[in-house]
DNA sequence: TGTGTAAGTAAGTGACTACCTGCATTGTCG
DNA sequence: CGACAATGCAGGTAGTCACTTACTTACACA
């Protein structure tokens, strides 16, 4: 008995091994265990087929929420980019394929920038609140410092198998990393804030 | 007088539009003005005047090179970093179709990867002077602060044209705004350093 | 038992692909 | 002028591609 999902569950690995083009209607088939006819019946076309699956995957992404007001921004942060890179690895095959035809079929493109359109959004307004918030000793935009986080947790997620190394190690220590070179550059100690309440102004002193 | 260099031009222009199975050699052969089986005289291959061509443009890199011993790190770290975004977005195209085609043409794939390969060196190497130098009030390891930058001027430069909105403004500020956070990051006071012999001890107040 | 629906099989269509053969044309150089 | 090499042109081969037609099988339900 299958059925559509099991058609587009194959035709998504196969596009993320193969890109569009090489997302043949028979391969698909294979990997689904479905005559290729089946493929034209259900949906019409190979190019309807992989927009519904392309579709499918950027519904379900699950990333963590940052909470609206700030109260440990290591803590807080750390997790967030922990399940952000877990999220862009799982998928790296799929979004490199699909930033690679941007050009030739920008509608597929589009749907894939959901996830971090919506990621950078939540990502700025936290930033917003932590410097609202006076926890952050240094001038900063928040839409650059989300940028540079983001893309720091974007390029190690689709580089790092290609050159493992030219990104800090170990990969699993890479997240936590990157948020706190991002909390230092815009200020925010390294101490988890439950001290909320009684701020110190801070000095920092040379590093050996 | 059509020659070599007019095929490989049209081949990675046409490589950079439609990819590697998008490249039809009769495609690259109308954008070169040449009969199609000059292509196959000239290269034997599809395959090996795409690649010919790739090894082509990994050699014209022409980046900015980082002084060995850093004197004014802010100038010379914001022209290396517009210099590196420069040559990325230059050939964001390209890049973006390359890296789609990891799995499928690994060999293509491996010589693209020298470029930032020996950036990232570079720019560790630059780093981890400048901490020698004692120069950074922060604690941080090289490689990681070098790819949450390089990661971050790589990610505007392959993403920007996509979703504008979660990049920071103007693109033409976006590098020497990534390079001014890592230096905060890292604790590299704003001001040029040819002060470099009275190094003050620094004192940060809280931001509104 | 009959009927409708989803799936499979077999065969084929026209377009495109990498690459080849044979032959005519051109420009260069001695 | 003649030899030669590079190029163009017409045509073709064998294969793959998305997609179709015509027909058969299996099962659900009434």
């Amino acid at each position: 008995m299958h059925n559509r999902d099991d058609i587009l569950a194959a035709a998504a690995e196969v596009f993320a091994q193969h890109g569009f083009r090489g997302s043949t209607t028979r391969r698909i088939a294979d990997a689904a265990g479905v005559n290729e006819i089946t493929i034209f019946r259900q949906f019409g076309s190979k190019e309807a087929l992989l927009r519904e699956a392309m579709h499918n995957l950027t519904q379900s992404a699950g990333l963590e929420v940052l909470p609206a007001v700030p109260a440990d921004p290591d803590r807080e942060l750390t997790l967030w980019s922990e399940s952000f890179i877990k999220h862009l690895r799982l998928r790296s095959s799929i979004i490199r394929k699909t930033m690679g035809e941007i050009e030739e079929r920008p509608e597929m493109s589009e749907c894939a920038s959901d996830v971090p359109r919506r990621a950078s959004a939540d990502l700025c307004h936290y930033l917003a609140a932590l410097k609202r918030q006076g926890r952050t000793a240094q001038k900063f935009e928040p839409r650059t410092a989300a940028a540079m986080l983001m893309g720091a947790i974007f390029s190690d997620a689709m580089g790092r198998e290609m050159m493992p190394d030219v990104f800090p190690q170990p990969e699993a220590k890479a997240a936590p990393m990157y948020t706190r070179l991002l909390l230092q550059a815009i200020g925010v100690e390294n101490g988890s804030s439950r001290t909320t309440s009684k701020q110190t102004r801070r000095t920092k002193q040379l590093s050996a």
